[in-house]
DNA sequence: CCTTCTGCTGAGAGCGCTCTCTGGTCTACC
DNA sequence: GGTAGACCAGAGAGCGCTCTCAGCAGAAGG
């Protein structure tokens, strides 16, 4: 209730000692004998003090905040809203940033203003920024402006990353329809520029080279729309199909509504998996079976590295993808 | 690239005027005279100057950012990574903060450390905060605290809130099963103790009242499974059931699971109608009918009041609810 | 007993910005 | 011509904090 906002100059006081010894104190730096320690942490306590933010940051040049930045906001409409996927990634942030007593800052950037948006965020120096979704060059351009930045997707060597093995993924499922008996395997990709969508589908390309199968497959956009015409397009042209790799969840529900629109069932007559492990995975009807990508592991390695410091040497840390099985693929 | 951080000194020489002068300049504060306007603003555009935030926000007392709380994070597993409500909160707020160049912190706060968490919030003072999924207590403690504060569900009276027509919506979606032939109405009903989940269940009631219907009702916890549980054993009891409302989108995707795993078909035999109209409704198989729940557009507005600064009487605003047609209910 | 070293502590100079307050110029009006 | 008023510009005092540096003990060593 009561406005008045105690300042360290306050505890400082209160504790009887200066503020060089508070800010040691408080700041649980070397340099302060017990006994000045303790009184200082009860004057802490008793006014119940808070170090501003901002002062904070200001003198030191540092500050507790990390940058989260989803591009691609223009482009794709309610990309951020809609796609289950950057829930995960903060999801995955927050608890290494509530231990570390670090704020989350979001930056939502279109495809236009780019420059502006680095900038603004190389502004405010913070510990560092984690790109959700940016494209290699955007990622390679904050890079040079930043220093301190982790991509979550696919980008250029020098920037560090966490990247999914979204090619091992892919290929993987493919294995697991061919397992399971199916020979006409088609996949729905995403995004021709999409890295994450390419590494996918060079996986599956090379499971079905090895397999000595035909390569089917249709182009989707990452959504659900996108899912269901490639589907229908894809049976439509290919009535034998009997498993479909679809590169993201989002789509596969698409892809699913599509194949039973169409008069066939899942997974009897086709068989889906689908990639992410989303929220989307769970709703179909089937559930869907997918390939498991660690995106909160992800974010909470990119966090930890930026916390931490980026050690000049980490650079493109890979994480496992792993099969889900649920009940989109027959069993 | 190069390291060179240029302050409001820099400009103020560059553009030989003083300090306050450039600051009245780059603040679009009255009282420069054109000439060194013109002057100030080309040494701003020459070294590519941008504010300190932090030094603004110490000398001010004023912070360009916006912060936002989602509770309960410890509580429901995943719930914020999850949930496709954060998302479309966060989605619904940016546009009007890109537009305001203001930032948006988001705060993950467990059951159990609010008055920690509240306390650090507070602490920074921000423009305010928008309460994505508080308790009516946690709202009260928030509002007797930091002032600045709107919820997003319904709260006490004297906290801001901009809440969606939850009662309204559930009395219409069950309206529109009894249309559509439904005679026998169920719903399933989200945690007894969520504002939002009250308000669904009082306008099922009044609508099941008013049609002269048996109340058949089961609870869920907001989630996929309690929804199939629900639907289950809802089935099981009263096999007559022939349209289900479900007071989130999430647990209606379970509950269509659950129907056509016990071999009914929907919405031949059962109607659904879900309601938030997010993500979990268009991946269902069939695609969710259900009620909107308007949540950009009550984010944008709660961040808009934050924004302009709260005038002493707006409180409460209602958002309408409004049915969405797919194909869960028979046409 | 004096010097050197170590270990704490406090004084004070900023960090980059805002904002009040003073002073100075220019127009308007008596 | 003198004074009031309006308007504009700059000086300077902070905002709350960090961090360097100097000072001053007390311990150790000669």
């Amino acid at each position: 209730m009561s406005k008045f906002k105690p300042t360290i100059e306050d505890v400082a006081r209160a504790a009887g000692v200066s503020r060089a010894t508070a800010s040691r104190v408080i700041n649980h730096a070397p340099g302060a004998s017990a006994p000045l320690r303790a009184r200082v942490e009860a004057a802490v306590a008793a006014l119940g003090y808070r170090p501003d933010e901002h002062a904070r940051a200001l003198a030191s040049g540092r500050t507790r905040a990390v940058d989260v930045v989803v591009s691609g906001c223009d482009s794709t409409k309610g990309w951020l809203g809609a796609h289950p996927y950057f829930g995960r990634v903060i999801a995955g942030m927050m608890p290494v940033l509530e231990e570390a007593s670090t704020q989350l800052r979001l930056h939502a950037i279109g495809r236009d203003d780019t420059a502006e948006a680095i900038d603004e965020i190389a502004a405010n120096a913070s510990l560092g920024a984690v790109l959700a979704d940016a494209t290699p060059e955007l990622a390679a351009r904050f890079h040079r402006r930043c220093r301190r930045v982790v991509s979550l997707v696919p980008t250029a060597p020098m920037v560090p990353g966490m990247a999914a093995d979204n090619t091992g993924g892919a290929y993987a499922a493919v294995r697991e329809l061919h397992r399971l008996g199916c020979r006409r395997i088609a996949a729905i990709h995403g995004p021709a520029v999409n890295p994450c969508a390419i590494e996918r589908r060079t996986g599956f390309r090379q499971a079905i080279r090895e397999l000595g199968l035909a390569e089917v497959a249709a182009d989707g956009d990452f959504d659900l729309q996108g899912g269901y015409r490639a589907a229908q397009q894809l049976l439509d042209r290919h009535p034998e199909i009997d498993g479909i790799f679809v590169a993201c969840d989002y789509m596969a529900a698409g892809a699913i509504q599509a194949i039973t629109a169409g008069g066939r069932r899942v997974p009897d007559d086709v068989s889906v998996i689908g990639f992410d492990d989303s929220i989307a995975a769970v709703c179909t009807n089937p559930p869907l079976t997918t390939m498991r990508l660690p995106v909160e592991e992800m974010a909470a390695a990119a966090t930890r590295l930026l916390l931490e410091g980026i050690p000049a040497s980490a650079h493109r840390q890979r994480f496992p993808v792993e099969l889900v099985v649920r009940e989109s693929t027959r069993g």
